[in-house]
DNA sequence: ACCTATTCATAATC
DNA sequence: TGATTATGAATAGGT
């Protein structure tokens, strides 16, 4: 194709070669684009030209290292060294770990009980069992919290309100002697402000932390 | 080129589009090999089909790790790197993930429930109801089937006792027959072995597959 | 897998 | 470099 045909070998005249390569990287990279929209494949090109310039194409659906990785897999050849094997089978290795443990959390959720039998339900009914006792002991323990909390917030309760009532009396008193021309400003009022005002609400953890 | 010009976009015909990812991609490859040898250039190209098959072609010259290598220097992009950080981040995604089953499973097993409050319980306590009791179920499942199988075997028992029974008087009467005179070899000895010990448990797929 | 009309890429030239 | 064009190559559609 072009005013003559060509051999296909080293052309060495150095300005054609340069130009032919322009002509035909663009070729390439056309025809690659081409193919990965036509037929969706996966291309990946890297060219250079003999001046060390870089020319690349990679299809846009896709990354080199998705490519090369897929290379790797694909034909068994290795492009990474030791560390990334390493990083691999560290990967592998906590992925099974992974799955036993899914493997492990469906059976306790009731699932995937038909690939096992009588034998290997006990262990999992003995977990479920002793998981939910404790499970209600905390519930309990809670509870008996509350419980305790309720009744020292009612027993403040009680205490309160009885302060205040004499709190009311005596400023009835006040009120009294003020009527009778008896003045003084409210200094004291501090030293009569209930201590239980300034408690700290009793919840020893009932939040939780979180 | 070609019997109609067509348009770039991906090929719905699956045929069609196998076949002109063929010819296309021979056409690739035979570029990359006259570039590399006519402008003596570095090529390398990775194709794969949408059927996921793979084809490949690097310059002579050279290897596919040197290519990239040289591709990293010459594009400053990292490739090793980069596939590095993405098995650390691939690890730490999973790790996450095995946290936080490790967390569930601990709490189903009633394990470090201290950091829960009241209302974290609930989900757990329901969880593990529901486990206990899809797991007896299987149980109950298992149960019926014993008992079932049980009284198969009560009936084959009953069955193969009346038989024997019968075969008994058979052979009382034969042992008379000799007795008078009438003789034979001891050939019929397996025939007096009671029909039960050759008979094979019924068991409807007890011990489940595996 | 082969055939061929057609389109496309590109070598030569300016 | 860039544009032009004659020519050979690539290939779409059909068998």
């Amino acid at each position: 194709m072009g005013r003559g045909k060509i051999e296909i070998k080293r052309i060495e005249n150095s300005t054609n070669r340069q130009v032919t390569y322009s002509k035909r990287r663009n070729g390439i990279l056309k025809k690659a684009k081409e193919i990965t929209v036509l037929c969706d494949a996966e291309v990946s090109l890297v060219i250079f030209s003999s001046t060390g310039k870089m020319s690349e194409f990679v299809s846009p659906s896709t990354t080199l290292i998705k490519i090369l990785d897929r290379y790797q897999r694909t034909s068994g050849r290795k492009l990474w060294d030791a560390k990334h094997e390493y990083l691999n089978s560290e990967i592998d290795r906590i992925k099974k770990e992974n799955d036993s443990m899914q493997i492990e959390l469906r059976h306790l959720k009731g699932e995937d009980l038909t690939s096992l039998n009588p034998k290997e339900l006990i262990p999992i009914e003995d977990a479920l069992q002793n998981g939910l006792s404790k499970v209600r002991a905390k519930q309990m323990e809670f509870w008996k919290m509350m419980k305790k909390n309720d009744r020292m917030l009612e027993e403040e309760n009680k205490r309160l309100n009885f302060i205040l009532h004499q709190k009311r009396m005596e400023m009835d008193g006040n009120a009294r002697d003020m009527e009778n021309g008896y003045h003084q400003d409210g200094t004291d009022y501090p030293s009569q402000m209930p201590f239980t005002f300034r408690a700290q609400p009793i919840q020893p953890n009932l939040q939780g932390n979180k």
